[in-house]
DNA sequence: ACGTAAGGATCGTTCAACAATTCGACAAGA
DNA sequence: TCTTGTCGAATTGTTGAACGATCCTTACGT
């Protein structure tokens, strides 16, 4: 390899060398505690406490809670506050309408066999987690499912975008009584899904898929109940 | 009408009450400014100058600075400010593989009557745009067809990304030389697409709409070099 | 050509202050 | 009892100043 070709292999670390500003990592805190339920959708965020909390300027907190805010994480009403977003029912249609058209456009390409095995590792480990009993490892592997299906579409922003999705109906999942109801039936479907997709039966894949999420947001929205 | 369903049906006003904070009028003011090319693709923005000139503290622009940063307007490097953002040829590519599924996904389905007037509106813009030689009108016009196409999807959420995604691409108009060249020939290309979705073929639609995509994205590329 | 040092410019963050707004409580009136 | 007006406490919105940290440029020496 010459010198040039290494400078050049090496330019592609130059996203690591990013570091991240306060108001960054605070904002990385509170998604992880909100996608956790630590606070609670619909809960108010006190500029006041938190910014005591985690020892940041009420300013800093501020430009934290806009970076989340865009993610639609947080509900910011003007003079009143920040809020834990609580999506209506219509926001959990509108979510599963994105869903159909990633996923369904995800599984209609010829699949690359990395981002595959990461779908097949997915979906082994909810399979585990299910045998073990383990629900809230089941959500979260079924999540990591569906996300890795749907970088088989092979774009960045795509994958952003399901991201913040997913997080958004992470919401939705933790004011439901019951979510390993939900999960439960979901494992075995995933198997099936991911054997069309295999098979290179892409028609039926998308197929089956229109109708798991149906199903899924069916589900969802008869048990969903965002009034409290 | 009772009482009860007067107020009822007043709660739909709601968000009309949302007024909006200085940060996202600032938010609003440099959208606008990157959009029309006023602030370049890769112009520093000094956040002196800039909060001085609007008159607002730093503390404030930097929120909105926040706000535009995750609409990928602008670029944030830590210590060394905020740039308008230059898209690389990667995400110009990416920007297309994102359309092709948007825009694919919107054909295929069964087409609103309202929004498909939208649709025919802002095709009819851009016919009378060109035989008036008005190629910054072609350019805004042809964008409203693929927003309003996209919007075929009945999707907020979509409508939302497809909204961001194209003033990112404006981006790259912005620093092509000639954007007249590049508009041209889609005038009557968009035609012939409403035509197939109007009549309801939407597999020939989703096929000439692919190639449609393909021949621009291989005239931007091409075209495209963000070196200076 | 390279390493170092110094300086200025700008950003990152904090802090204190005040204006604007919301919200609940409570009293006055029908 | 129900409605309405008013007050005050609490919280957010915004500002301006301050200081350390980081980057960039320039100059100097090897």
């Amino acid at each position: 390899m010459e010198v040039d070709d290494l400078v050049a292999d090496l330019s592609q670390d130059r996203p690591r060398l990013g570091r991240s500003s306060t108001a960054e990592r605070v904002a990385d805190i509170l998604r992880e505690r909100i996608s956790e339920g630590f606070f609670q959708p619909g809960q108010r965020l006190s500029e006041e406490a938190i910014s005591e909390a985690l020892r940041v300027s009420r300013n800093t907190l501020r430009e934290a809670f806009r970076l989340l805010g865009h993610e639609r994480l947080l509900d910011h009403q003007l003079n009143r506050g920040v809020f834990v977003r609580l999506p209506s029912v219509e926001d959990v249609l509108d979510l599963y309408r994105v869903r159909r058209v990633l996923e369904g456009s995800a599984v209609r390409r010829p699949p690359s066999p990395q981002t595959l095995a990461l779908v097949k590792e997915a979906m082994r480990d909810a399979e585990r987690a299910a045998a073990e009993d383990d629900w809230q490892r089941v959500g979260t592997a079924n999540i990591r499912f569906h996300q890795a299906l749907v970088s088989l579409n092979d774009s960045p922003r795509i994958d952003e975008l399901m991201r913040q999705l997913l997080a958004e109906l992470r919401l939705v999942f933790h004011v439901m009584d019951n979510p390993r109801a939900f999960h439960e039936p979901f494992v075995e479907r995933n198997r099936v899904l991911l054997g069309l997709v295999e098979s290179g039966r892409r028609e039926e894949a998308a197929a089956y898929l229109d109708d798991y999420l149906d199903h899924a947001e069916k589900l969802l929205v008869h048990a969903y109940e965002p009034n409290r």
